[in-house]
DNA sequence: CAGAAGTTTCAGAAATTACTGAAAGTTTAT
DNA sequence: ATAAACTTTCAGTAATTTCTGAAACTTCTG
């Protein structure tokens, strides 16, 4: 399993970018070699191309498997795990992104709300409470609209993507057949 | 500057939350203790209230200061220098969108772009760089798309947000409104 | 211009996070 | 039941990141 130059510099460069995106180094060189190589790779097979230790390698595969990014696949006469990717490339950003908003935005709603519930004990507190209210409400959006784009599914939120600026003439079209209905503000 | 209870579980927890979000657990002290303070602050204060020194503080808030998401602000009669949030919520959630979106995505478009231009060596480095180009598409559909929200604003954006499920029927809509324009796919 | 009041920098220490490799565990084949 | 082929775990080590605090720097004031 030697790597093509193309691939080391991939693969090298995902691993830098890895812990940007929530994992580290190793499990990102790891994710790009599974995602770039066409044929299913066995582990030996990975910690031999990045030099590094098939401890880290089952561990790194583990983080991976946990992030829902890459799926064992049993190869018929072999009794090696082999690994490919979980998806094709939207499937895996889809998943990236949901994974992130567990790991980053979940908790804080979590404490947010419970913080709301404490009755302010002074002028000062209540004014933070004021600011988390707001924070807890942004997040609670992008939480929700996150989860509706999703459910899109691809074509649809590809469209949608597509559109750009169409969607503000949209929105504006929107309140003009629509009028009343879903007024926000 | 003593903070309440409230406002230390709340810094606290975004203390925690900070490597997840970008910066390191002392920035995200310093961020929530200036955004729940309805009053500037000066450095030595958070220093004073977060129990971290002088040094690390003055970084703290220069690395605020870069993601643009706190400003000084110059207090008459003080020789001190404040600090103030750079914004509403909205504003700040936008900038940590964005500023992640430089340090995350912009990088990895660069190489992408790179690597797309040279020619495979073979077959494994064929099939490589159309995975890549597909990762290149992808992002860049996301970063564009970014964008486009950011331009709405946050009035309409939230419009957008608060839709909910409804974009999906309004993208319908359209279609049948304006066949042909902007169909992708 | 001296010095007081404040800020920034940065080398080294402390804390955290990642990695190795040997030992323990698991599965399959005979 | 044993052995071979493979995987996982985890204690200790290495690498990285963060933090401190003293020194250098910058303004302001009289």
């Amino acid at each position: 399993m030697k790597m093509t130059p193309l691939i080391t510099s991939a693969v090298m460069h995902f691993g830098e970018m890895g812990s940007r995106w929530g994992f580290n180094r190793t499990v990102g060189q790891i994710l790009a070699l599974i995602v770039l190589n066409e044929e299913p790779i066995a582990a030996q097979e990975i910690a031999d191309a990045l030099n590094i230790s098939r401890g880290n390698t089952s561990m790194g595969l583990k983080e991976l498997q946990s992030w829902r990014l890459v799926k064992q696949q049993l190869v018929p006469g072999e009794r090696k795990e082999f690994f490919v990717p979980a998806g094709d490339i939207w499937t895996l950003a889809n998943r990236v992104f949901e994974e992130r908003r567990k790991r980053e935005i979940d908790p804080t709603m979590s404490l947010l709300r419970d913080l709301l519930l404490d009755t302010p004990a002074n002028e000062k507190e209540a004014n933070a409470q004021h600011k988390l209210n707001e924070i807890h409400d942004l997040l609670e959006s992008i939480t929700a609209w996150s989860q509706e784009l999703q459910n899109l599914g691809p074509e649809k939120l590809n469209t949608l993507m597509k559109l750009g600026s169409g969607v503000g003439r949209m929105l504006e079209l929107k309140d003009k057949l629509l009028p009343g209905k879903n007024s926000v503000n």
